[in-house]
Order: structure tokens, then sequence, then C-alpha cells
RNA sequence: GGGCUCGUGGCUUAGCUUGGAUAAAGCACCGGCCUUCUAAGCCGGGGAUCGCGGGUUCGAAUCCCGCCGAGUCCGCCA
């Protein structure tokens, strides 16, 4: 409903402008959210520059010019305008509140199936991590940002279709299936830590390797390949051509670690709709036919049988084939791209998530996208590392902490302070809680932190169940549903039609308010792909939620009438709580 | 060396795209509030040269330049 204020308050005050002849001026009305207004402007400033007149006077004279009389069709929903010094402060009405509160209601019936491809179709990709090991922590900064964007975007009205990008040509690979073949495969651990151990021990084989061989031949030729990496090197000119034997190993592996990260993603509340294997564009014959196009549209040079693409503002050349012949990373991601665009009935939108290190990359594929003539560019969403006190993490030096581990320990913690609360609560009760609170609060604790912002992690700080995170707003929604399962025990009416609103008290109005501020949340939290707003409103909500639980009794309150409007405010209060949290994927709990 | 990003109370952050009302929160610290719908709550207090220096402006955490510090990337890894 804040849109509609705001937009109201658009058209009344553009009038103003032209009544006071300041019209001239330009269009910007300098509307801001204000601490001490509704909507607030500062049109006043710039206004006061070309008129030659006081900032405070200028603000006097629109305000003069305001028309916000109860019956014009401009202004419903304002109760009134006031000049403070240079600044216009307006204020929203009763019949705003009370509109506020009809919506939530109204919309919380409707299905929201049917509004959802009013704004056409986007494809994300986000998480794919290589299928050497289990998700990390840096992992899961790409993993949540991502979801709650995907979350985000279907709330604000897109179809949206989630896809994994599993880069199973990659060396890593190669290294993690050789290893398989040495090495036990742990069958009692979880697949893809399994999967870690021996890609981690694959490497140190590889590595003790490299320095016998240095040992033994004079340091001019240790450049040389091992025996070891040499095989590694067939295995993957083998998968790459299709070798059955070797895919089948390949697979075996692959499907092995990806089915312990589709776990953890779970656990995460993370599903993806489709998990696209990059080597499918190898073998249908997309990598050769984007090459072949890039050698007819755009500016190649050779080196040897190495191709290099040149491209417009950047400086480096882009290698999209080595000399041997097999393809790349680029080349493979580029035919990726162009399926993606290409797929369905209509995809309006790509986006991708990646990692600050994948920041030129991404530039390098969107210009050479550019010159195959793709029509839907990528997007991207870039975020900052992660990296532990320690240093960086590092997968193949097993210097990371998964994120089954940091899970584990969260829902412990997450479990001893409800053991603390609820004693009265069964064991299994009090696990599912902890289970809720835990992965909510890790999920806030990652989205909170816009992604340009580079993150030390901290365990014992993430374990420390920080108060006014998702456990925060957890618990606010668990308030309201006690309140309304108590309305319900003891029969109270439940307000009939919100007719007349008695809400007269501080901060009830301040709640309304903050409700109606949900959807133009996620619409900026859409448009600037910046999940982390939905966080910040999320406990600014429960802030006002708990000012008004503290305030105002509702079953106990002495006038009828105003019981009945406090229990329609705590069931909207509850509905929005619920949607924002569902946006940040954190649970929902009725009790905690 | 060059590109991009970050640098806000002891710690973690918001605000920066669009310059304006006492720089906003949490953690930690100190002090209050459970005979009323869950105290994972509420109220109050101390604590900030907004990295440093310059510039633009009536006005700069916000825009521009330089410097310092951290991260990351810079042709055959992904």
């Amino acid at each position: 409903m804040f849109r509609e204020f705001k937009k109201e308050v658009e058209k009344v005050l553009t009038k103003a402008l032209k009544k006071a002849s300041y019209a001239a001026a330009g269009e910007e009305l300098e509307l801001e959210e204000s601490e001490h207004a509704d909507i607030s402007s500062r049109v006043a400033f710039s206004l006061a520059r070309t008129h030659k007149q006081p900032p405070s006077v200028v603000a006097e004279e629109i305000v003069r010019h305001l028309e916000l009389t109860e019956t014009s069709a401009d202004s419903k929903l304002i109760l009134k305008a006031v000049a403070v010094g240079p600044y216009i402060n307006f204020y929203a009405n009763d019949f705003f509140l009370q509109k506020t509160l009809q919506r939530i209601k109204d919309e919380e019936g409707a299905k929201p199936a049917a509004a959802e491809k009013r704004r056409g179709k986007i494809i994300i990709e986000h998480t794919s991590a290589n299928a050497d090991g289990p998700l990390h922590i840096g992992h899961l900064r790409n993993a949540i940002i991502g979801d709650v964007l995907v979350r985000v975007l279907k709330r604000a009205g897109f179809a949206v279709e989630t896809q994994y990008y599993v880069n199973d040509m990659g060396r890593q690979i190669g290294v993690a299936v050789w290893g398989a073949e040495r090495l036990e495969v742990a069958a009692d651990k979880k697949p893809d830590h399994a999967v870690a151990d021996v890609y981690i021990a694959a490497n140190k084989l590889l590595e003790a390797e490299k320095e016998a061989a240095a040992e033994t031949v004079e340091a001019e030729t240790v450049e040389a390949e091992t025996e070891a990496e040499k095989s590694v090197g067939e295995l993957m000119r083998k998968y790459e051509v299709g070798d059955e034997e070797v895919v089948r190993r390949y697979k075996a592996v692959v499907e092995k670690c990806l089915s312990g990260v589709r776990a953890s993603l779970e656990r995460l509340n993370i599903r993806h709709d489709l998990f696209v294997w990059e080597s499918e564009f190898v073998r249908s014959g997309a990598v050769a036919e984007v090459l072949e196009e890039l050698k007819r549209k755009g500016e190649v040079r050779f080196e040897g049988s190495a191709v290099l693409l040149k491209l417009e503002g950047i400086g480096k050349e882009l290698v999209v084939q080595r000399s041997d012949g097999t393809s790349l990373y680029t080349a493979r991601d580029l035919a990726y791209h162009r399926w993606k665009s290409e797929r369905g009935d209509r995809v309006d939108r790509i986006i991708d998530v990646f990692g600050k290190d994948h920041e030129l990359v991404s530039q390098q594929l969107a210009k050479a996208l550019e010159i195959l003539g793709v029509r839907v560019l990528p997007e991207f969403v870039l975020f900052e590392f992660v990296s532990l006190p320690s240093g960086s993490l590092s997968t193949r030096a097993g210097r990371y902490i998964s994120v089954d581990e940091l899970i584990e320990k969260i829902e412990e913690r997450a479990y001893e302070e409800v053991s603390k609360r609820r004693r009265d609560l069964s064991e299994g009760k009090r696990r599912e809680i902890a289970r809720r609170v835990g992965v909510g609060a890790l999920r806030y604790d990652i989205v909170k932190v816009s992604p340009e912002k580079h993150i030390v992690f901290d365990l014992e700080n993430a374990l420390d169940i920080e108060k006014k995170g998702a456990p925060f707003v957890q618990y606010s929604h668990a308030r309201a549903c006690s309140i309304l399962r108590a309305a319900t025990a003891a029969a109270t009416a439940r307000g009939s039609e919100a007719s007349r609103l008695w809400l007269h008290e501080e901060s009830e109005k301040e709640l309304v308010k903050k409700l109606a501020k949900f959807e133009s949340v996620v619409e900026a939290a859409a448009s600037e792909l910046r999940p982390h707003l939905v966080a910040k409103y999320a406990r600014e909500l429960a802030e006002s939620f708990n000012l008004f639980y503290k305030d105002c009794p509702v079953l106990t309150a002495e006038k009828v009438e105003v019981r009945e409007a406090r229990l329609v405010l705590v069931e909207c209060a509850k509905i929005v709580l619920s949607r924002v949290l569902e946006v940040l994927g954190v649970e929902a709990p009725e009790e905690m």
C-alpha cells in the first residue's frame, strides 16, 4: 500500500508545484522515507536556488497550494502535509491504515500462481560449486544470495527457473576421478565428503610425485609432466570425446558428490529446478558451433591451435580454445548461455550469481555473447569473498568449513537455547524448533550483509544466535500466532469487516505503516537485485510488532471494538511476518 | 604495475546509486521492567576524528582527486 500512498503524494505535490509556479524546476520531487514523517520531500532545497528564496519559504508556499481535502480523488490516503523548515512532511491517514490491512487479508486468500508470470521469465543460476567436495561457507554465500533473490523475484511477480551449472569437465574433477580409481571412497560417509577426502588425497599424491620427480631430474626438466599428471590429462581428453568407460566413471563420482550437495541444499531450504552439466554442450556440438561462429563473426587470432578472441573494451584477448584442441570453460559457458537464452518459449532475463573473482570473466562472457548475437544477455550479481580468520578457503588444501558441519553446530546451539526456555516441550518438538531457528539464523546471518562486502567468517560469531537476526523475527511471528491461538480458544470475535478502524495508539499505527511497506521493499530488492534489503526490513517489522505487543494488550483490551481491531492487526502482522520470512527462505514456527 | 570492491563506536553491520532534519542498528558493557496474550522481549545509559589528506557545494559518510590498508582479478584453471 505504501506505493499507492507515495504515488498520491507525487500527484498532489506536482499539482501544487504547478499552482505555485515552481513547476519549471524539473520533475524531481526528491521524496524520501523519513523518520520524521511517512514521506518527506526536499524539493524546496533545489527550488530555493532557482527562485532565490529561502528553502523554508518555498516549502511554506508549496504547502499552501496543496489540495488535501478528504473528498478530493487525488488525496484519499493523505492526512496532512506540514512544512518543517525546508522539508515538506506528508502523513498517511486512517483510510490508508484500513486499506493496508484490507489488502493484506484479501491477498492472503488469493492464489499467487496466477499473478506470477505477469512480469516475464527469469533463469537464475547460483551455487554451481565444483563437484569435488561438499559445499563450504564460500558456496553458502552464493547459494543464499541466489536463493533469496529467487524468492524475491518470484514474490515480485516473475516466473523463475533456478539452475545449477555442474562443472564436470574441469581438472579438479579429473583429479577426483583419478583418485577414486586408486583410493577407497568411503561408503559410510556423506558422499560429497567422501569425494572430498579422495580429492584431497589425490592432490597430495600428485604433489608428492612431482616432488619426487623434481629430485631425480635436473632442474631444467622440472616442467615435464609426471606419470600421474599424464593420466589425469588422459582422463580429461577421454571424457571430452565421450569415451564410454571414462564417462561412466566420471558420472559415478560427480553424481555421488552432487547427491551430497543436494542434501545440504535441501537442509537450507534451497532447491534447484534444473542441474545442467557442462559436458552436454561439448558432446552436443554446441561448443564447436559457438567456436565456428566466433571465428566468423568475431575478431580472432591463432597461436598454434589456440584460438584467441578480441573483445571490445577489454585489453586482454580471451582464449576460447586450447592449443591441444580441447575445449575451455569459457567456450562451454558461452554455449550454456546461448542455450539458456533460447530455452523454452520466452526467456526474458538471465541472471548469474558469481563470486567477485568472476568479474572479468563475466564481462568477457557478455561481450562474446554480444558478438554471437545472443538475444538475452546475462545480468550478474557479484558478491565478495568469504574467508576464514586463518586465511582464504581452499577445498584442495582441505581448508574450509563445510556447510554440513556449520548446520550441525548451529542447530546444536539452537537446541541448547530452546531447551533453556522451553522445558515444557518434548525433545522432538525442541529439536524441530532448533532446526528451524538454527538454519534461519544461518541464512539471515549471511544474507543481511550487502554482497559487495568482504566477509571474514567467524564461527563463534555465527553460532552466537544473533538476537536481532532470524530468531528475532521468528519469535515475533510465534508471538502473533500465540495470540491468535488464544483468541480462537476463547472464541473471541474476530474483527468482522475492518469497516471502522479502532487503532489509535502510536505503536499500532507504526506497525500498520511498516506492514504497508512490504511490497515496496520486495520491489526494491528485486529491481536492484539486492537481497539484503529484505533482511533489514524483516528486522524492522519484527521490532514494530514487539513494540505494539508490549504497548497494546489484545485479548484483554477493554473495548470490544479495540479488541477486534487489534486482532485484525495481529492477524495481518502474522501474515506479513510469514511472507517476509518466506522470502528470506526462513521457516516461520508457530511457537518457539 | 593496472582494473574492480571494501575501510562507519571495542566487535559485526545499515546508510553511499538520488549530497540535506541530532550518522542508524545489533553484539559486548552498565542500569531498570515478568500478578496481564511466550523476557529469544521492552525501556534507559556510556561509547563514532564515518581510513587519511585535499577538492566541489549554502551543505559531504554520500560526489571528484590523491594516499594508506584489506580482498580479488589480469591469454590456454574453473
